[in-house]
DNA sequence: GTCTATACGTCGATAGAC
DNA sequence: GTCTATCGACGTATAGAC
């Protein structure tokens, strides 16, 4: 049903603003690299925001899609650093997150609803999964909510670290793993000590 | 020596890019909001590249300033949690320097230099302190480098979290204090098992 | 493809201080 | 009479809308 021309212009917008992010974004931009006019693109998308929204619904779709592959929950550490591994595999959709959230931190953007759902309803899950598995206290003695919160914020600061200087470090997802580890207080991993 | 006027250009620049981002800013919305018209501006400050640059700085200046005031490194979670509460108590400085950071992942923003150079210096000087401290691990059983960067993620995605939903959680001062306190793995602080 | 809005940066001008 | 602070007007570029 969906024509393929929309499929295309959805990726042509997801290159284009992870490349300039939503304010530096022109409709001319996406269309070029859609290879269609202005004129093509707004036939498929009224309005640059309702694009946004579609892309970052399509950043949503792909991350469940990966995440359903696994059987989450098993290896926590293990999930998480896989998907610190994903979002490295896929630089487009990693930088367009990074970006459009940051800009929806200002005033009036778009995204700006997307953005404090996102947070509340991660924060959430994480929180109910940990309380699931662990109860209110996880072994390593942390409130289960402090935990979900420092496991969200962890991630997400990888992510950022990881964009600043990608010639940097670049040993994220190991370092994930053994962060988690410690944070969870399963010792199912190599923490040697001393 | 610097003229009143540059300082009050400086604030001005502030609030606007904390509420719009770089792309955001036009020079006229900060002459406004100093109160002069953008030829004034443009007088102390040559382009809003530089414009931006400086506030940067400004921000830099503020931050080792309040530093210096405490005994760093003598109570590492403490030093942090403190942190995180000087950035809430200044949400300007907060969401100019999440957003324009975020803008510098793209393309080519004139931060980004700053950006990859400030990644690499503020994890090696935690790298430094941590391994000064503990040698090449961490109580936790943490590797010292890695335990740089998880703390350096944590921070950055902490402020992340709190500008995303300000109406949300707002215990981040002491989330990150127990956190931190699970890595480094003193057990200095309530960790309450069980 | 044209219209309109906005924004950056330059040029020349004015007015006061030294 | 030159230096400093500031302004108005202009040229150009870009983006959104129809």
């Amino acid at each position: 049903m969906v024509s393929a021309r929309r499929g295309e212009i959805l990726e042509a917008a997801l290159e284009v603003l992870a490349d300039r992010g939503f304010k530096g974004t022109s409709i001319d931009a996406v269309a070029e690299c859609a290879g269609l006019t202005r004129q093509g693109v707004l036939h498929y998308f009224p309005s640059k925001t309702r694009l946004l929204l579609e892309v970052l619904d399509l950043r949503n779709a792909l991350n469940r899609e990966h995440l359903a592959d696994r059987n989450v929950g098993e290896d926590w550490a293990g999930d998480f650093a896989e998907a610190v591994a994903f979002e490295q595999d896929h630089p487009s959709l990693a930088r367009m997150q990074c970006v459009v959230l940051a800009e929806a931190v200002t005033g009036q953007e778009p995204a700006r609803g997307y953005v404090r759902d996102r947070c509340r309803t991660v924060q959430d899950h994480l929180a109910g999964h940990l309380a699931a598995r662990y109860g209110d206290r996880l072994p390593s003695g942390l409130d289960t909510r402090t935990g979900a919160i420092a496991l969200f914020a962890l991630i997400e600061g990888v992510h950022q670290l990881w964009l600043a200087d990608q010639d940097g470090e670049d040993h994220y997802p190991e370092v994930v793993r053994e962060v988690l580890s410690v944070l969870l207080g399963d010792s199912a991993v190599p923490a040697v000590k001393g």
